[in-house]
RNA sequence: GCCCGGGUAGCUCAGAGGUAGAGCAGCCGCCUUGUAAGCGGCCGGUCGGGGGUUCGAUUCCCUCUCCGGGCUCCA
C-alpha cells in the first residue's frame, strides 16, 4: 500500500481515493480544523486532493507562509465573486496573493468607485456566509475557451497554458480560471478588508486597456487584520511629506515645478549635514571629491551610450547652434571625461572620483512622489577607475562605505540584490565575455565580504551588473539605498585609457557606486525611519532654551550663546506665551534637548534638560552639558 | 502619460443651489508663568483656473491645472 511521511518522520499507509484532509483529519481534528492547505512532496495541493502515496506530508494552516498566501488568494476569489454578482457582466482577468494581501484586476461593467468598497465588502461576508464549498475541476482547453468565450483577458492566459494543465475554481455559481490551491469553503476565510482602487493596465502595458484593480487585506484572525491596519496607520504618521510640512524642511510649489523640492533652512541643515558625514568618509577612504556641474554636451551621451538607453527620462535639450545640451541625468560620462583630461599611469589606479551632483531627471508627473521620487536631485555618486586586479579591493572598499553609512543610520539589516543581465534582452550591450567577468566579479566579491545576496536576472544597467542594497526601516520597510555597479563596458566606449606596467593602453574598470543613493530620497527615508526625531548629530536643531519667564531671557541667551560657541545649534524660544506652551510646541518638533531656565538655573548657573520623549529632567552644569551634547555629536550615536 | 479620488483662510478640516464656518497659526492687548495648549480681541477666503446650466453656482455639468492612491520605468 502507498504511504505518505510525517514531519516526525512516521510513515502513514493511504488506501486508495484517500484525500489530502483524510491524512489530515487522522492526525488530528484540531490540526484539520486549522488546516487551509496540505504540501505533498514539497507542492502545495486543496485539502480535497487525491493522496496516493508520494513522500513527505505537511499541514499547512493559516498561520504558515504559504497556507496565508492560500488565504490571501481565496479572498480574492471571494471579492471577484462579490464584484460579478454586484457588477453583472464584468470581466475578471487576474487576482493574486501579495504581500499583506491580494488584488483583483477586473474590466468592470459600469464603475467602482471608493464608496462601492464596503458593499462589495459586505458581499464578500455574505459570501463567506454562504460557506460555499470550493470544488477545484479539471477542464480542457477547449472548454475553457468556450468558458470564456466572451473574456478576451482569460482567454489570452488560457493561450499560454498546456493542454491538460487548466483547472477551474468553482464556489456556487462562480467559477475562476486559477491554478489554486484554495480552502476548502468560503467560509474558511480569515478577516479581510478591501482598501482601495487603482488602475492597472492588463499585463501591466500601457498600450493596452486600463483595468479596475481592488486591493485588499486579509488575515487570519481579526486581531491580526487589526494589527495590520495600525502599522498602516503608523506609517502614515510617519509620512515623511507630512512630517517635512510639520518640521519646516521642505515644501513644493506649483510655481517652480512638480517634483522639484525646495528645502527650508532645517531641511538644507540635514542635507548639509548629511552630505558633510558621507564626504568625510569618502575621504577617509581615498575618494576624491569633484564638481561637475548641471549641462552636458548631448553628444557624450550618444557616445556612452545613455541617450539611446535612457532618452525617455531625460529633460528636453536645449539648442544652441549646432549643439544640444542636456540637463546631466547621470555623472559618469563626466567623470570619465574629467579622466580623460590628462594621460594616466597604472601608478595613479585606483583614482575614486566622487561628487555630490545635483541631476535632472524626467519622470512623468504621475510618478513623482514627495521626497522619494522627484525630478531634482542629489546624487552622492562616485566612480572608480581602477585596473582588473583591483576590482576586488576597490569593491571591498566601496562596500565599507556602505556598510559604515548604513550602520551609522541604524539600518542593520539590509539585503543584497545583485542584478544581472537577460542574455536574451537586446537593451543591454552585448559583449559576452565582459559581462561574465563582470558578474563574477560582483559574485566573488560579495562571496568574499561575507554578503548573501539574491540574483535577479534582467533588472542590471544596461553597462554591468549591479549590487543593490535593501535595507529594512524600523518599520521593517525595505528601501533600495546603495548600489554598487561593475562597468567594463562605458570607458572602452569614451576611450579611457592607461599605461601599464607592460607599457602598453589598457582601458581602466569602471565601478560606480552610491551610497545613499540621493540626498532628497535618502532624506525622505530618514524621516520616516525616525519619525522625524533625528539623532543628536544630525537634528537641524540641537536644543531650545525656553526661560521661565521674560526676566530670565538675559540669562537665556547667555546660556544660548555658550552653547552656540561650543558649536551646537541652539535657540532660544522667547515667545510671549507661557513656558508650558513652549514646551509643547518645542516637543512637537522633535527637538531632542529642552532647556528649561528660571530662577533656580539662572543663579546656578545650570539649565534644566528636558530630553526628547522624557518627562523626567535633569539639572545640569551649562559645561557639563555642553560636553555631553558634543561627545553624542562626535559619536553619532 | 493612463485609471480613480481630491483641491474651501498660512495649517487641519466642517459646510451647503440663496450674503462662507471652526480650531490652530499670525497680529494687538492683558497675564510673568516651573515642565505638553493662560485669557480676550482683531486680521485673514476670486471656495484651484476657465467655460456652461440657472433668476442666482463655492455647491450641478464640461474643461484645464495641481495634489493624492495605483499602473510602468529607473543610469
Amino acid at each position: 500500500m502507498p504511504s505518505v511521511t510525517l514531519p516526525d518522520g512516521k510513515q502513514l499507509e493511504v488506501k486508495p481515493g484517500t484525500r489530502a484532509r483524510d491524512v489530515v483529519e487522522s492526525i488530528g481534528p484540531r490540526l484539520a480544523r486549522d488546516a487551509v492547505v496540505a504540501k505533498l512532496g514539497g507542492e502545495v495541493v486543496d485539502l480535497e486532493a487525491p493522496i496516493d502515496g508520494g513522500g513527505l506530508f505537511e499541514v499547512l494552516t493559516k498561520d504558515s507562509p504559504e497556507g496565508l498566501e492560500v488565504l490571501r488568494h481565496s479572498t480574492a476569489h471571494a471579492m471577484a465573486q462579490a464584484i460579478m454578482e454586484l457588477f453583472p457582466g464584468s470581466k475578471l482577468t487576474l487576482g493574486p496573493p501579495i504581500e499583506n494581501g491580494f488584488f483583483y484586476d477586473v474590466e468592470v461593467e459600469g464603475r467602482i468607485t471608493d464608496e462601492e468598497l464596503p458593499r462589495i465588502e459586505e458581499r464578500m461576508r455574505e459570501i463567506a456566509a454562504r460557506d460555499l464549498p470550493v470544488t477545484r475541476e479539471e477542464i480542457s482547453k477547449g472548454e475553457a475557451e468556450r468558458l470564456y468565450e466572451d473574456n478576451p483577458y482569460k482567454r489570452e492566459i488560457i493561450a499560454g497554458l498546456e493542454d491538460g494543465d487548466i483547472t477551474v475554481y468553482r464556489q456556487g455559481e462562480f467559477f475562476d480560471l486559477c491554478r489554486g490551491p484554495h480552502v476548502q469553503s468560503t467560509g474558511r476565510l480569515g478577516a479581510f478588508k478591501l482598501q482601495n482602487i487603482a488602475g492597472a493596465y492588463w499585463r501591466g502595458d500601457e498600450k493596452n486597456t486600463m483595468l479596475t484593480r481592488v486591493y485588499g487585506t486579509a488575515w487570519p484572525t481579526e486581531k491580526e487584520l487589526k494589527a495590520y491596519l495600525r502599522r498602516l496607520e503608523e506609517a502614515r504618521a510617519r509620512d515623511h511629506r507630512k512630517i517635512g510640512k510639520d518640521l519646516d524642511l521642505f515644501t513644493f510649489s506649483p510655481d517652480v515645478g512638480g517634483g522639484i523640492p525646495l528645502f527650508l533652512p532645517k531641511g538644507e541643515m540635514l542635507r548639509h549635514l548629511m552630505e558633510g558625514y558621507v564626504r568625510d568618509v569618502q575621504t577617509r577612504h581615498g575618494y576624491d571629491h569633484v564638481w561637475t556641474g548641471h549641462l552636458v554636451n548631448e553628444s557624450l551621451y550618444e557616445k556612452s551610450g545613455h541617450l539611446e538607453h535612457y532618452v525617455d527620462s531625460m529633460f528636453p535639450p536645449m539648442v544652441e547652434g549646432e549643439t544640444r545640451y542636456r540637463l546631466k541625468p547621470m555623472n559618469c560620462p563626466s567623470h570619465m571625461t574629467l579622466f580623460n583630461s590628462r594621460a594616466h599611469s597604472y601608478r595613479d589606479l585606483p583614482l575614486r572620483y566622487a561628487e555630490f551632483a545635483t541631476l535632472y531627471r524626467y519622470e512623468k508627473s504621475g510618478e513623482l512622489n514627495g521626497l522619494t521620487r522627484v525630478r531634482s536631485l542629489t546624487q552622492d555618486d562616485a566612480h572608480v577607475f581602477c585596473t582588473e586586479d583591483q576590482v576586488q579591493e576597490e569593491f571591498a572598499r566601496a562596500l565599507e562605505i556602505v556598510r559604515e553609512v548604513l550602520d551609522t543610520y541604524g539600518f542593520n539589516e539590509y539585503r543584497v540584490q545583485l542584478s544581472m543581465r537577460d542574455p536574451d534582452d537586446s537593451k543591454y550591450i552585448a559583449d559576452e565575455q565582459k559581462w561574465a567577468r563582470a558578474e563574477q566579479e560582483l559574485r566573488e566579491a560579495l562571496d568574499a565580504a561575507g554578503i548573501d545576496y539574491d540574483e535577479e536576472a534582467g533588472e542590471a544597467a544596461f553597462y554591468g551588473p549591479k549590487a543593490d542594497f535593501m535595507a529594512k526601516d524600523v518599520l521593517g520597510r525595505e528601501w533600495q539605498l546603495s548600489t554598487i555597479q561593475v562597468d567594463f563596458l562605458q570607458p572602452l566606449r569614451l576611450g579611457c585609457e592607461y599605461v601599464g606596467e607592460d607599457n602598453k593602453e589598457h582601458t581602466p574598470v569602471l565601478l560606480h557606486r552610491a551610497v545613499t543613493g540621493s540626498t532628497e530620497r535618502f532624506l525622505g527615508v530618514l524621516i520616516e525611519h525616525y519619525a522625524g526625531a533625528f539623532p543628536v548629530w544630525l537634528s537641524p536643531v540641537q536644543a531650545v532654551v525656553i526661560p521661565v519667564a521674560d526676566r530670565h531671557n538675559d540669562y537665556a541667551r547667555e546660556v544660548s550663546r555658550r552653547l552656540g560657541e561650543a558649536g551646537i545649534r541652539v535657540e532660544v524660544d522667547d515667545a510671549q506665551s507661557s513656558m508650558q506652551k513652549k514646551i509643547r510646541e518645542n516637543a512637537r518638533q522633535k527637538i531632542p534637548y529642552l532647556l528649561i531656565v528660571g530662577d533656580n538655573e539662572a543663579e546656578a548657573g545650570t539649565v534644566n534638560v528636558r530630553r526628547r520623549g522624557e518627562k523626567q529632567q535633569e539639572e545640569l552644569d551649562v559645561g557639563t552639558f555642553v560636553e555631553a551634547v558634543l561627545e553624542q555629536v562626535r559619536s553619532r550615536e
